[in-house]
This record gives C-alpha cells, sequence and structure tokens, in this order.
DNA sequence: TGTTTTCGATACAATGTTGTATCCAGTTGT
DNA sequence: ACAACTGGATACAACATTGTATCGAAAACA
C-alpha cells in the first residue's frame, strides 16, 4: 500500500525563528553574501546555492528578490559604486586643506582593510564581465566616467589651470586611474607592499607639476 | 529475453577521419581552445565540454592530456609567459637602437590585435584566480618578478645610472608595470583610446627623467 | 607486415545547478 | 483580532557538469 507521503515534514525543527528579516535587509544581506561568494569563487564559481549558504538565506530568498545570479551581481555594483562616489566626495572636501594632497589622496584610497581588497577583487571580476556582455560594459563605462569626473573635481580644486586644457586634464586623469589600479592588482598580490610608499603618493605629484609647468 | 545491448553503435559513422593529429598539436588546440573559452566565458563560466567544442576535440582528448581545468589554464598561463618573455627579450634588443625607446617600447606593448586583447583578459582572469589559489599565486609571482627584471634589464640599458640604485629601479618597474596593466584594462573597455598615444609613452621618460635627475 | 602501444571518442554514474511551484509563518491593514 | 497578503523555505524536475571505464582505430615499433 502506497502511503501517500504528505510531502511537508510534520514540522519536526522547533524552529525559534521569531522574527523575519526586513526585505531590504534581505537583499543587504544577499548581497553582502554575494560579495563574499564572489571574492571567493569568482562570479561563475560561485552557485547561487553557495551564495545564498554565505548570507544565511535559502535560494527562495534570493530568487524572490533577484531575477538571477546577474541581477544580484548588478545590484552590488551599483552598491559599491555609490560608496566610492560618497568616498570620492570626501576625499575632495579633505583634500584642499592638506598640504600634501597626493599623501592624503593615497592613503584614503590605499585601504589596507580586507573589506577594500575584497571591493577591488570584485572590481575586477567586473571589468571581466563587462568585457564580454554588453550590459554590464554599459554600467562600467559609466561608473568610471563618474568616478573620472570626481576625480577632474579634484585635480582642478589642486590645481586651476587645468580648467583650461580639458584634454591634458583628461590624460592626467586616464593617468592616475590606471595607476591606481595597477597598484591595486600589486597590492593584492604582494601584501607586504603595503607598508612601502604608495605608487600614487610617490609619482603623481611628479607628473602633476611636470604637466602644469607645461601648461 | 535481455538482449545485451552491445553498448557500442555498430559505426553508423562512415568517419572519414583518417589522420589523427600528432600529440602536441592536440595539447596546443586544446590550450587554444581554452584561450577563447576563458575569455568567452571566464574561468569558472567555461565547461570542460565548452572548452573542448571550441577546440574541436572531445572530453577523452582533454582528460588524456591535463588532470582538470586548473591543469590546462597553468598549461595556458606557462605558454602565455614564455611568449611573454620572448617578446621583452626582443623589445630589449629593438630599443637600444632606437631615439624614442618609450615610443618603441609602449607600441612593442600596445598590440591592437585581438589575440593581445584576449591575452590581457587571460592575464586579469589568471589574477584573480591566483587571488583565491595559492598555487597559482606562486606561479604568478615568479613569473611576474620574472618580467620585472627582464624590465629592469631594459631600463638600465637605458640609463646605466639605476644599476647602482635598486630601490629606485624597483619603484620605477613597479610603476611601469601598473601603468601599462592599468591602460589595458582602459583600452579594453575603450577600443577607441587606441587611437591616442599611450599613457606609457607619454608619461614614463617624465618620471623617468625626473627621477635619473635626482640619483 | 604483424604486434603492441597510445590516446581520442563514447557511455555511464554520480553529483551539482537552475528555475518553478507550492507551502506556511510572520506581517500588514482594517 | 481577524483576514489577506508577502516573501522566505522547501520540494521537485529538468538539465549540466564532472570524472572514470571502456573501446577501437591510428601510430609506433619490430
Amino acid at each position: 500500500m502506497s502511503q501517500e507521503e504528505p510531502r511537508v515534514i510534520p514540522s519536526a525543527t522547533p524552529k525559534p525563528r521569531q522574527r523575519r528579516p526586513k526585505r531590504e535587509e534581505v537583499r543587504d544581506r544577499l548581497i553582502e553574501g554575494a560579495m563574499h561568494a564572489f571574492a571567493l569563487k569568482g562570479f561563475g564559481g560561485a552557485s547561487i546555492d553557495f551564495i545564498c549558504a554565505q548570507a544565511g538565506f535559502s535560494r527562495g530568498a534570493f530568487y524572490s528578490n533577484f531575477d538571477d545570479k546577474e541581477a544580484l551581481f548588478f545590484a552590488m555594483y551599483d552598491q559599491r559604486i555609490d560608496r566610492l562616489y560618497t568616498r570620492l566626495g570626501r576625499i575632495a572636501e579633505v583634500v584642499q586643506a592638506s598640504d600634501q594632497p597626493w599623501q592624503t589622496i593615497a592613503d584614503h584610497l590605499r585601504a589596507p582593510d580586507p573589506d577594500e581588497l575584497q571591493w577591488d577583487i570584485l572590481n575586477k571580476e567586473f571589468i571581466l564581465h563587462a568585457l564580454r556582455n554588453e550590459a554590464a560594459q554599459q554600467r562600467l563605462r559609466a561608473s568610471r566616467q563618474g568616478s573620472k569626473e570626481r576625480l577632474s573635481e579634484i585635480l582642478i580644486s589642486l590645481e586651476a589651470k587645468l580648467a583650461d586644457h580639458p584634454e591634458q586634464l583628461d590624460q592626467l586623469c586616464r593617468f592616475i586611474i590606471a595607476l591606481h589600479e595597477g597598484e591595486l592588482t600589486q597590492l593584492g598580490l604582494d601584501p607586504a607592499l603595503t607598508a612601502q610608499t604608495s605608487l600614487l603618493a610617490r609619482f603623481v605629484p611628479l607628473v602633476m607639476s611636470g604637466m602644469v609647468e607645461a601648461l
């Protein structure tokens, strides 16, 4: 006789669950879990299951918040870009008062705390994703354009003359961004380098003064 | 009666296959297929099946040549590093005769051909892999150290004085590598930039002369 | 040419992954 | 306090992926 198993366990689990987390909190914790998951295994390597495990939720929670892995990836990226922008804004404020602006900027950007290193990994992951995905490329270009503009403002606040030479200003921005990202790569691979002076602090002033002189 | 199906198809396929590719050729084509596959889908995203499809072989060929996906990844990386080294060697030869050495170097490194862009993607992919994998990190560090030493030789051939200042020399190398990698990222995301002067050619001479003066 | 060896192709089993349908505890509105 | 609803948890089915065992044709060797 086939005893039709009532597919649901008779709540053998005592389940002291009382409070259910708010919607937004679930989203945020999923995003945070995804950060860990992607940093640990990469975008393609981290299964949705694994991401949820990192966040402490089930796949149900995931699918009720996001369409698929990529949607979560995008959400995560947008969130981090927001934070980056506010961070750049804060630097812009501080830097004017400093007598060694580039040391200050480098210190702010270096961020030896593990959270920042993780973010750098994610940034690289997103770049790779963008190199093979049109939608991601769109977002990436926009956010990088934004970063560049914020950086431009900082540079102009340091050297007003630059405002009149958009070509040079643009090149300077590209230079700084390239150097910064390249340095982050090196720091990630060899944490011991954190002890040394930042490439940014060491070389950007040199280049900038050389460039401004020539204007 | 259970007619034991003779599990092998009675060669219904005409199979005009005559020549079997040499061992080494299979390996190489698998590596090449992996390059495409990884560039297209990333390390985690490219299944072994997909890689083999790119190379035009079956999984059997794969497993008889490599232990797993990572082994193939390493083999591929080693091969490319070899090529990079010979390329750096060739640059070292050419650069002495040039009156604009940095323009020459930049031209050699820029490589707008799609194969090089693909290699840059792979390089990034390997960096990410290394950031979460001890064995990969070992290899990556070694190969980057090698690149740095080759670059040092080039720099010394341009400015003999540098040989006496290992500290500065090292920093200069790190600067150039960081800038180069950062620039490649930008080029990958915005191919239009290829038309502009290279950041390398534009800024490295400035920095180098400034640094040498101060020695 | 005949024998042995090699190695790419195929079949298979075990496991992982994804998306959807369903259920019900906790929340919200009246 | 009661009813309706939201949304996280679970079950399930379809499919993908991996590694291994096996086969047999081409190579290598004699």
